[in-house]
DNA sequence: TTGTAGGCGTTATCAA
DNA sequence: TTGATAACGCCTACAA
């Protein structure tokens, strides 16, 4: 690659202001002790060469770079989106960029990612769930590296932690699933290695059954990817088993809109014939007819109270809490009465 | 913010290995350069180690970063998900990193981020759409800074561009909707300052229009944010005037689901009371009911081809070519006759 | 209030 | 094939 053609440095900007490096650098980390007027020129050239301070250079010297990593599963997805701006737009406010890396739910280039981010010079990470390589784990703790797991609370982890307890989540809306009577269980989640979320939920629902006396051989299970095409496919195959299943519940919005979809297609109707579930409340779940019935995740707040907590952790603060968040079932019209 | 602990550095690798920090580096950048017991030895140690190469050292000593940044005016939103998801494949691929950044549609935060991504050290940019400051091209400019401006290709453009040309494929559909025998015309646009995307498309609306002899005041236009709630409002809107349109093109599919969303709501029914159409054929085009007729755009092509010619312009290659991509018209349930 | 100078981790040139 | 050593751009004691 290239060389970048040469940029203006302090030094030239020192030199054509008349005043040493140190000067030009006070004018920006420590404005208040540098006189106006001095300060006033040096900026006027700063501006006139469009002169920007070089990231290596000045995380080499300060040792810190104002800078956080996110490592998400895949950007290709609403699901992460809105809670990552909410992030975002939190650091900003504080001065801190975000650099954003997709692992594509694989534990191995997470694990590469996280160590590329922390060469790039990030400050402090933020990591998706709580299932990962001991290899990963202990790279985090030799190098003592600031993170916050987000997505997925749990009460016993040993990570600063934001989030949701995706078990009970599993359980609530279970229990309003049994609420309506219905009795064959068919859920459609995504893979469950390395996905604590996707994990937790499917537990909660078997909690949810097993407190209601309800036997695990009325659960069955397909898991799979996260896509429609996916959700649709695994809807078709509960449909055409024996004896059918009366609610399919999903590990996200995704996986329950390709079901509904397809349920269309096939002249399935929801919540007539079979009802169906969803996770996340994205978008998506207000546009599919019917309407989604899902669990409404508090994505915005999740991303906000994450920066909030790896700002504090940064900053060294003391007694930085976890912070566990609710989540909500909507009801909306996909879930019907059982038959 | 506190500093980070301390990373294991070249020189711990060195000193551990007994060798100096010369064939260290050599290791990672030109490893056929030292022989393999040596080489063995060195790695072991940086295993052992967990070293990882300091980013801004090595941008400071090297003046390349092996980083391209790219500036997407929103993340919250799947209209460019897929190309980035493709553009940081290809680049992957070619052991580059992408910073991504956002800039809310915003001018003057996108130019903030553009010299912030330049201070990381980007090799290079990708830039979405031509529309911005004259500041922003001087300063691109003035450094020197190689970028690929994409999601729009015009040809009298002086940026390296890779895209489709959003006036013909407003043109382009709008043809095909006047093949349905539509004469009142309604908008739903992006706001179009700053926003050549969403400009070329409404100009290639009028250029159909006019070469079809059908006069400008059968075209109404409102021009409001990208969401559902908004494409919902102005649907609303226009279905309250009379007389009503015929069609209502919209700027993205988004707007277009918002539309058909409230049109169910209010219990118009779409293609019989009015036409909707839609632009980018995200998956929201496949799940609102009637199906979304819209403009295909090659998403990941174009993502994939961006990170190519990046690339090659990073490489000194000569004679880098712009590319222009072909979009199509998809056509589904939600453009009908006119009555 | 300002300047001097050493050092941050890496690469690259030149010798050995 | 390896090792010394001088940059790279910036920050920050310490001195003036």
């Amino acid at each position: 690659m290239n060389k970048r053609s040469s940029a203006p440095t302090l030094q030239d900007v020192a030199r054509m202001a008349k005043v040493s490096t140190a000067t030009v650098s006070r004018c920006f980390n420590t404005p208040d002790k540098v006189i106006e007027t001095t300060r006033d020129r040096v900026l006027e050239i700063v501006e006139e060469l469009g002169y920007t301070p070089h990231f290596g250079g000045r995380t080499l010297a300060s040792n810190r770079s104002n800078t956080v990593g996110a490592i998400i599963p895949t950007i290709d997805n609403a699901i992460f989106a809105r809670g990552i701006q909410a992030f975002q737009e939190t650091l900003a406010q504080n001065n801190v960029t975000l650099l954003i890396a997709s692992s594509g739910y694989d534990p191995e280039r997470e694990f590469q990612q996280i160590r590329s981010l922390i060469s790039q010079g990030a400050d402090g990470l933020l990591l998706i769930g709580h299932a990962r390589p001991i290899k990963t784990y202990d790279f985090l703790q030799r190098r003592q590296i600031p993170y916050v797991v987000t997505w997925n609370y749990r009460e016993d982890s040993n990570s600063f932690n934001v989030g949701f307890d995706n078990r009970k989540a599993g359980s609530k809306i279970t229990n309003e699933i049994l609420k309506f009577g219905h009795k064959r269980i068919a859920v459609i989640t995504g893979h469950t290695e390395f996905n604590d979320r996707a994990l937790d939920r499917l537990n909660g629902v078997r909690d949810a059954m097993k407190s209601s006396g309800i036997s695990e051989l009325n659960l069955a299970i397909i898991s799979t990817t996260y896509s429609l095409k996916s959700g649709a496919d695994a809807f078709e195959d509960f449909m055409t088993r024996k004896p059918r299943p009366t609610v399919i519940m999903c590990g996200n919005d995704v996986l329950a809109t390709g079901a509904i979809t397809r349920a269309n297609e096939m002249g399935i109707k929801v919540p007539y014939d079979v009802s169906v579930t969803g996770f996340d409340d994205i978008d998506l779940a207000e546009v599919v007819q019917p309407k989604l019935t899902t669990v409404h995740v508090p994505h915005r707040r999740m991303g906000k109270s994450s920066a909030k907590l790896l700002l504090d952790i940064l900053n060294g603060k003391q007694d930085c809490q976890s912070l566990e968040l609710e989540i909500e079932i909507v009801l909306r019209q996909s879930l019907g009465n059982a038959f």
